[in-house]
Order: structure tokens, then C-alpha cells, then sequence
DNA sequence: TATTTGACAAGAATCATTCTCATGTGATAA
DNA sequence: TTATCACATGAGAATGATTCTTGTCAAATA
């Protein structure tokens, strides 16, 4: 077992492996599609269920991060460093931006809001698209 | 027919003008069913599709911003000014933040993609959420 | 007037996501 | 060891937002 699923506090299942598998490293930001087409490779009868269950336990945990870029499909996020994202507006392809801002707001812009965090969205036409 | 509906260049039908003046001044940005619920108290045959085309053609021509700040639906901004955006991680509530950052990239974390614009999220709790 | 164009509305279709439920499995208690 | 419990799995149904289809209608134009 990784020694980075160590602290995950979630039952290590064969499927869950396979899954924590795929993502790690991956810098694709999968949909629940992907996943699910990557790990049925090793285990057929993988289910969506298994899929989406995974995922929320992981991000309850603060392991994956659920993007909101892409309006057709929730896509997730296995760096779970502060980074921001650029996505190309055709194809969807999202790049990260390991890059800090300063970004405080004056009090009165934030009607009362406890704050707790923000993320940048950049947009663009990636290389391939620009073609 | 109000000033700021004149270059728009698309039919003003009845339906059409009902959900422009449901938008127009409107802060809560409504989804497709909040716009649909409001503007069939007056045309009480309106449809889905009627709502969906114009938010559409709306969008094209670039009066009203689609954002995907909520995941479980689309929502709609009549505000073409720039500004970003404060959420409500608990209830949705989401709040216009007109204050403007400098958020410049270097050129080498933006991997070949044109740049086009940006858009910040922020997160917190609203004053409701947090009582 | 005849024709064309595009909007409307009802409902069907699509598709990502969530839910249901029967089954299985590993951990723990007796 | 055995019984029980908690929870994961997987098949498929259900949900719900959005899109599509199709027939009808009305305004605009020839």
C-alpha cells in the first residue's frame, strides 16, 4: 500500500486500489467516465456505483478535489496542493497553474460571507485547438 | 422595448421579452427552472425549450454569462460587466464580487494556450448558513 | 397572396449522477 | 470457531437537468 493512502481512514478495497491507481500522478482530470473506463480494464464488472462511491469518500477526505470547469460532467482533481486551472474553451482539455495570487477582498464586498477559500478559472484555446 | 434590448438582433417575442424583464436587475442568478417557475405565471403555456433557446441566443450574443459555479445545474448571470463570484458552500447563494485583480501568468505555465479571460471563485459561508 | 423563416410548445430522448437492494466480505465479539 | 455487524460491491432502476424532435403558428418578405 502507498504510503500516501496511509492516512486515508477508508477500507482499501481491491477496486479502491485500482482506482487511487489510476489517478495517482494523473494530470488528465478524469470524469467519472474515464475512471470507470480505465479500471474496468483490470476489473469487468465494476460498476458506476463502485466509481462514484469512491469518489466521494475520497473527496470527504480531502484526496481528490471535484471540478466544476466543465458544465457537461463533474471532472476530478488528484493534486490536492492550492492550484488554480486553465481550460481550453473547445475542447475542455484543463491544465494546471501552480501559481499564488494575492487575492483579499475589502470587507464590504463580502456580505457577511465567512471566507474560506477561492479558485481562479483561466480560459483559453489550447495548441491542438489553435491548429 | 428598453433601450438596452436593441442591439441584442434577435426576435423579441412576448416569451422572450418575459424572461429578459425577469433577468433584467435580477441578483439572484436564477437557473433555467427558477427562470421557467417565474415566467409562467404569465404565459402559462411557456416550455422548457422556450426558456432553454433563449438563454441560448442570449448567451451568444453575449448578454447573459452561464455559470457553472453550481454542479447541480446551470445558472445564468444578466450582469455582462466583468466581475467574479462568491458562493455559498452550504445553501448555493451565490454574490457578484465587482473588484478587480491583476492576475497575470508567465508565459511558460500556460503551456501554448491563448489566453482569453479569467473568472475567481470564491467560497465561504453566507450570514444565513452560518447561524 | 404565397412563401419562407424562425419561434413555440409538448413531450420524447439523452445522459450524468444517484439510489435501491440483494449479495458478499472482512473485522470483531461472543 | 462461529455469529454478528458494518460496510463495499454491482446490477439495474430512478432521477433530473438539458437537449432534441416534430407539428403548428405567426411575422416578415417576395
Amino acid at each position: 500500500m502507498p504510503e500516501k493512502y496511509r492516512n486515508l481512514h477508508i477500507k482499501l478495497t481491491p477496486q479502491r486500489l485500482a482506482i487511487l491507481s489510476y489517478l495517482n500522478g494523473n494530470r488528465t482530470h478524469p470524469s467519472a467516465e474515464d475512471i470507470y473506463k480505465a479500471v474496468q480494464k483490470q476489473y469487468p464488472t465494476m460498476s458506476f456505483a463502485t466509481v462514484y462511491n469512491t469518489l466521494e469518500a475520497l473527496k470527504e477526505k480531502g484526496n481528490i478535489r471535484e471540478l466544476k470547469l466543465d458544465s457537461a460532467k463533474k471532472r476530478y482533481d488528484p493534486d490536492n496542493t492550492p492550484h488554480h486551472h486553465l481550460i481550453c474553451v473547445k475542447c475542455n482539455e484543463i491544465v494546471d497553474i501552480h501559481w499564488a495570487f494575492e487575492l483579499s477582498l475589502p470587507d464590504k464586498t463580502v456580505q457577511g460571507f465567512e471566507l474560506i477559500g477561492n479558485h481562479i478559472e483561466f480560459y483559453g484555446i489550447c495548441r491542438k485547438c489553435k491548429k
